[in-house]
DNA sequence: CTGAAAGCGCTTACAG
DNA sequence: CTGAAAGCGCTTACAG
C-alpha cells in the first residue's frame, strides 16, 4: 500500500504528469483519462505524498504554532479557535513546544531555519528588538498573539487597561484596600497587569502597598495555575487587616484561590481576568479577554500574508470587559474604610 | 536567507556531501572541514530543509495526533503530556481535528494515504472491525488512547469499572435513588459509563430507571460541557422526590451541574469523572483517569513502534480511581430510603 | 576523509 | 489533451 505516482502512471497506462494534473485539477485532462487514473489511484489506496509535493511546490500548506505554555487554559481556547479557522484552509497544524529551560531564541530560530510551515504563529512569546529583526530576515510570514511588534502582525489585547478597570470597579465601590494575586514577575502580561492596577490606585490617589501584591511560589507555566493562586490567596489571607478586595491575574489562579478562602473561612471580593468558559459557571466576576476572535483573526491574518507576503504589518489590540458576577460582590463587613 | 546545500559547499569550498554530513554527524568529516562548514551555515542561517531531508529519508520525524474534539480538558492534559514526551525525543507534532460533520473515516485515510507522519496517534477515535483492517494495511505505526483495537498499541482506561465505582459508593452510603448524568449517547466512552452505573445497580437489586437518567440538551463535543452539565442537573433537580446522589460522566459537567444546584438551592450529592487538576480546587470527587501517564505512554508505544516496525501490538488498561472529595459528602436530609 | 551521482516522489513549464 | 524532462533540496551508497 505504499504506491508512487509511477505505480499509477504505469496501472492506469498514462504518464505521471498526467496523473499529477489529475489530483492537482489544473491543467486540462480529457475525463475518461480522469476517471481512470482516478479509479485505479482509488483501488491502489493512492494520493500524493505530503513531503514530495511540499519540496516540488515550494508551498507545504502548514503551518506552525509556537507555544511556551501547554495545557494552560488560555492556550487551550486560542487552539480551538485556531483549529477551527484552519480546517476550511485544508492546512496542517503544528504545535511546538518552547521550553523555558532552553534558549527560547534558539529554539525558535533552529524551526525558522528548518522551514517546516508556511506560516508561523507566536503565542504569548516576548522578545528583544534585535531579535525580532533577527526573525524578520527569514521573511517568511509570522503572526503573533498576545505580544506586540511592529514587524509583524499581531492580535493582542490591553492588558493594563483590564486590570485598571477591575481595579477601579473595586475603588468605585468603596474598597481601598485592595490586594493583587500576581504571577511570575518576567511575564509580559502579568507586568502589564500588575501596571493596570497601579494606575488605577495612582489615579484614584490611593498609595500603593507592596505587601499587598502577592504570588504563589509555585512558578511553572509562568504561576498561572490553581496551585499558585492557592497559595497566594493564603498569603493575603494573612494580612492583618485583611484587603477589601482582590484583583486576580487569571481565572485558573482564581479557583485556587477560592479554595483557599472556603478553607480558611474568610472571604474577600475578587475579579480575576480572562473569562475562560469555566468562569461563568464557577460565578467568577473576570475581565473577558476574546480569546476565540484573538485566535481566528491571527490565523486569517496570517494565511493573508501567506497568500499576499508583500502585505504590511497590521496591528490589532482587543479591548478589554468586565464581567461581574458573583466573586466579586462586595462584603460589607469587610468594608472598615467605608464604615468609616 | 534562503540558502541551499548548495550555497553553503560552495561557499566552504566543499561538495554537498561533505555539507550534509556534518550536519548529519555521520560518516567521518576532518576536524578542521567540520568546523569551516559550520561557520559558513552558521553565517548565511543555514539548516537543512525538514521537507527535502524527509523525502530524502524517508523519514519525516513528525507524528500526527487525530482528535475528535478540540479544546476540551481531557484533551488538553493529554495533549501536555504527548508534547512533553516528544520534545526530547526531536519529533514534529501534528493535529488534525477530525470534525464530526464529515465521514470520520475517510479524513483520517486521507492523512495516512499523504503520509505526512511518521505515526499517528488516535485519541477517542472508535471505528467499525472493517475499517481497523484498511487501517492496518497502510502498514504504518498507530497507536490508540481511549479506545481499543487488537490489530494497534492502545491505552485505555476501564471506563465501565470507574462508573461502577462511583455508583457504588453511593449505594454502600445508603442512597438508593441514584440519579446518572450522562453525555452524547453514541459515544463508546459514555456508553461504558452508563453500562458501569447500571451494573451497581444490578449487582445491588436496585432497578435501573431511565427516569433517572439526564443529558443536556446542547451535544456539541459529545455533551462533555459545562453547558451540557447545567442542563442536564436543571432535569433531575425537577425530578420528584429529588435523586439521593448523582453519578456524572465528567467533570466538567459536573461543574456546570454545580451551577445549577446554586441557583435551585437544592443540592445532592455527586461524583464525577476524569479528575482534571481543577477537580481538586472546586472539591470535586471524582473518578481519577491517569490521564497524563496515558499520554506518555501511547507516545512511548507508538515511537517504539516506529523504531521497531515489527514490534507487536500491546494493550495497556489503566484502572480507575476513586477520589473523594467534598461534593459527594451524604446529605442526611436527602436520604428518605435511609431515615425509614 | 571526500566527491560524483543516483534517487526520494512529486510539480511544472515546454513541446507537440 | 498529453508526455519527456528538468528541478525542488536533500541523503547515501559507492569509489577513491
Amino acid at each position: 500500500m505504499a504506491n508512487t505516482i509511477y505505480d499509477i502512471a504505469n496501472a492506469a497506462g498514462v504518464s505521471i504528469a498526467t496523473v499529477s494534473r489529475v489530483f492537482n485539477k489544473k491543467g486540462r485532462v480529457k475525463n475518461e483519462t480522469r476517471r481512470k487514473v482516478l479509479a485505479v489511484a482509488d483501488e491502489l489506496g493512492y494520493h500524493p505524498q505530503a513531503f514530495a509535493q511540499g519540496l516540488a511546490r515550494k508551498k507545504k500548506n502548514s503551518i506552525m504554532m509556537f507555544v511556551p505554555i501547554m495545557s494552560n487554559h488560555f492556550f487551550m481556547e486560542v487552539l480551538g479557535s485556531i483549529q477551527d479557522k484552519l480546517t476550511d484552509q485544508n492546512f496542517e497544524l503544528s504545535i511546538v513546544h518552547i521550553t523555558p529551560d532552553e534558549d527560547v531564541f534558539t529554539q525558535v530560530e533552529y524551526q525558522l531555519k528548518r522551514q517546516w510551515a508556511d506560516g508561523y504563529l507566536f503565542v504569548s512569546l516576548h522578545f528583544s528588538p534585535s531579535q525580532w529583526e533577527v526573525f524578520k530576515k527569514f521573511d517568511v510570514p509570522i503572526s503573533v498573539i498576545d505580544d506586540y511588534n511592529h514587524l509583524f502582525d499581531s492580535v493582542s489585547v490591553d492588558n493594563e487597561k483590564g486590570s485598571f478597570m477591575a481595579t477601579e470597579y473595586f475603588i468605585k465601590n468603596g474598597c481601598r484596600r485592595i490586594a493583587h494575586l500576581s504571577a511570575h514577575p518576567d511575564s509580559i502580561p502579568v507586568q502589564e497587569r500588575l501596571k493596570g492596577y497601579k494606575r488605577a490606585l495612582l489615579e484614584y490617589n490611593i498609595g500603593f502597598d507592596t505587601s499587598l501584591v502577592k504570588r504563589g511560589d509555585n512558578m511553572s507555566r509562568d504561576g498561572f495555575t490553581e496551585s499558585s493562586g492557592y497559595q497566594g490567596m493564603k498569603k493575603i489571607l494573612e494580612l492583618d487587616p485583611l484587603p477589601e478586595a482582590c484583583v486576580c491575574s487569571s481565572d485558573i489562579k482564581a479557583i485556587g484561590a477560592m479554595k483557599a478562602m472556603r478553607e480558611s473561612g474568610r472571604h474577600i471580593p475578587m475579579i480575576s481576568y480572562d473569562n475562560l468558559t469555566i468562569a461563568e459557571y464557577v460565578g467568577l466576576s473576570t475581565v473577558h479577554q476574546p480569546i476565540y476572535k484573538m485566535g481566528v483573526k491571527a490565523t486569517e491574518s496570517l494565511i493573508h500574508k501567506i497568500e499576499n507576503p508583500s502585505s504590511k504589518p497590521k496591528k490589532t489590540v482587543y479591548q478589554p470587559k468586565l464581567v461581574i458576577r458573583d466573586s466579586s460582590e462586595i462584603n460589607e463587613i469587610n468594608l472598615d474604610s467605608k464604615i468609616v
